[in-house]
DNA sequence: ACAGCAGCTGTTAGCGGTAACATAGCGGAC
DNA sequence: GTCCGCTATGTTACCGCTAACAGCTGCTGT
């Protein structure tokens, strides 16, 4: 027993523990835990059997340390409650399982300042990638992530210059898509119901897309009315009403997301009004969460699972980090007309 | 320049290269950037300006082995897709917010042993706390919580017997207070509809509580549906419609949760049937996301932000590790009467 | 018989920080 | 002037693990 130490119950137990235990060194328990080089078949099950007896887990501070390598991938997104990013999540634990890699999570709502404390608190942990909701940072985050030395993917939105690779959708093409649909089906009062967030870069974007295809075709928004806080489903409805009770003479509402959408619909479906005929509604999202409602909401998926993979397939991937400018992978979402624009 | 090593640009940066740019001790520079100990005026911004000028990002990693201490609070939840999960996050960031403790969030999906793995992924990083939903673990998940040598709080549930520290509701309770609710208001042939989840022990629960409170009254369920996966609004209004098909009698429809509890309460809308006069409907969670639906469906709060800004303030709080079995903190929820129970 | 080699196990030297202690400087009380 | 006590900084010894390499077997081929 020349190494052992003073049997306090307490002590957290360490490789040495299991090394004792088992009469190898903490080397060979290192190598059976990690399932790495060789080690013979009766001194893997000693070793085994000692540190499931021990109850031993390993300590991966120790272990990142030592081998300069940690099985982390930081992701940095604005909200949890959005539903869109938990979908997006979903998409990247289904590519990371396999690979040994384990996302974690920080949540920035919204503010840029908080972003970079974040983007600043993920790198001190040395992660193997890091997956970040958006192209617009401060010049200190975008600093930061560029001199991180490991594979950063900007998410969600491509309409922009991302620091190193980027994954996601154009939401001006998406927005712009969705205006002229609403044009062809013959709708021409139009109305933009929407978040008020500065820093919803993706909601502005799609806006700046609708108002600009609305122009061409000679039209333009004839009210907008935005919201923060609050559920967001009771917003879409006090929000629709308060537009429809100013101007009446609408006949389509875009809202910039889905759950408001859904708000909106549920009040005109309450007081009658002729769906999509005197008037049409649309959202954005795809969320099947709202698959349920009477009428099926027009809406445009933003490819929230395919995002969530691709992204995570990159940072798994073999690219070395920091090599040259990055991948830009543009997804294209699928215009679901559902049963709020009317069909010619 | 004795201690200058070769200058690769691409060598990730350490406390040396920020003292040398600094001419300062590393100590100093480490106590600089932890605000810790006295440092002059003069040297903490030299040791600043060098820092950000090189773009330093410290090293947490082995911070946090030559510390022994690590900011981390492991966070081991069911599901993200929930909706009550996030929610238990708000409250414990909120709390954990000023108290340099960081969430770390491990996603279980409902299974026992990946709930395991995700507990022995939790413990290697040897975070400072850790919180976990439900009181139902395997054995071997139970040793590790009990010898992990840090507080553990079990949240959502306080039907059981927690390893360390519990906050939650009594979900047995809840199903019990809203049958005498229901049996009150004077339905007499009910159904329950809800998830086929074996280990959604909270819902099981709700359903023991649900059916003890029925049997004293001398009832019992007429009728039963469960469903797994899929999108819950649509799930409710499907099972809803098989229900009332195949036991066109009932008069109260109890569900698992709110979500498809609204899927009900839409398809009762849209067929005419008078809710709450000749069919009830209940849910479970007090979900804010629903409020904006034609009538408020009966629920029951489960406390989530409560529950969570409490797990958050043990493991914040000065109570030593391990020391006796921990608090036992019971929230009550209260019972939402809504739109869809007949109030005589 | 012996080099060569494969298979297994051990030894050494860090990884990049921080706790704890050591030390240098400096002003004031006496 | 001397000594004290304080503040500001430096030195040393790790934290628990792993990369890299160094041994030690016993078998193979010739």
């Amino acid at each position: 027993m020349t190494h052992s130490r003073p049997a306090d119950p307490r002590r957290p137990l360490t490789l040495r523990d299991v090394s004792e235990a088992s009469g190898v060194s903490e080397m060979t328990v290192s190598r059976v835990l990690r399932n790495r080089g060789d080690v013979s078949g009766p001194t893997r099950e000693k070793v085994l059997e000692a540190a499931r007896a021990l109850g031993y887990v390993p300590n991966r501070i120790a272990g990142g340390l030592a081998s300069q390598r940690v099985n982390l991938v930081g992701v940095v997104i604005p909200s949890l409650s959005n539903m869109v990013f938990p979908d997006v999540l979903t998409g990247i634990s289904e590519i990371l399982e396999g690979t040994g890699l384990q996302p974690v999570v920080g949540v920035t709502n919204y503010a840029p300042d908080r972003e970079e404390v974040v983007i600043y608190e993920m790198l001190s942990w040395r992660p193997s990638g890091l997956i970040i909701a958006g192209l617009e940072h401060t010049a200190a985050a975008r600093t930061m992530l560029a001199q991180a030395g490991v594979p950063v993917v900007e998410i969600m939105d491509i309409d922009g210059t991302p620091v190193d690779a980027a994954v996601g959708i154009s939401h001006r093409r998406a927005g712009r898509q969705m205006a002229e649909a609403i044009i062809a089906a013959g709708y021409r009062r139009i109305a933009f119901l929407g978040t008020q967030m500065p820093n919803d870069h993706r909601a502005r974007k799609r806006l700046e897309g609708f108002e600009a295809a609305l122009g061409k075709a000679g039209l333009s928004l004839v009210d907008r009315e935005f919201y923060s806080g609050g559920s967001a489903l009771l917003k879409g409805r006090e929000m629709t009403e308060a537009v429809l009770s100013r101007s009446p003479d609408i006949d389509f509402l875009y809202y910039s997301n889905d759950m408001i959408g859904a708000g909106g619909l549920l009040y005109c479906l309450d007081t009658g009004l002729d769906v999509p005929g005197k008037i049409g509604l649309a959202g954005f999202n795809g969320m099947e969460l709202l698959d349920g409602l009477s009428r099926k909401l027009a809406t445009m998926d933003a490819c929230r699972l395919e995002v969530g993979r691709h992204a995570a397939e990159i940072i798994a991937g073999k690219r070395p980090a920091g090599s040259g400018p990055g991948e830009l992978i543009e997804l294209f979402p699928v215009l679901q007309p559902g049963d709020t624009i009317r069909q010619r």
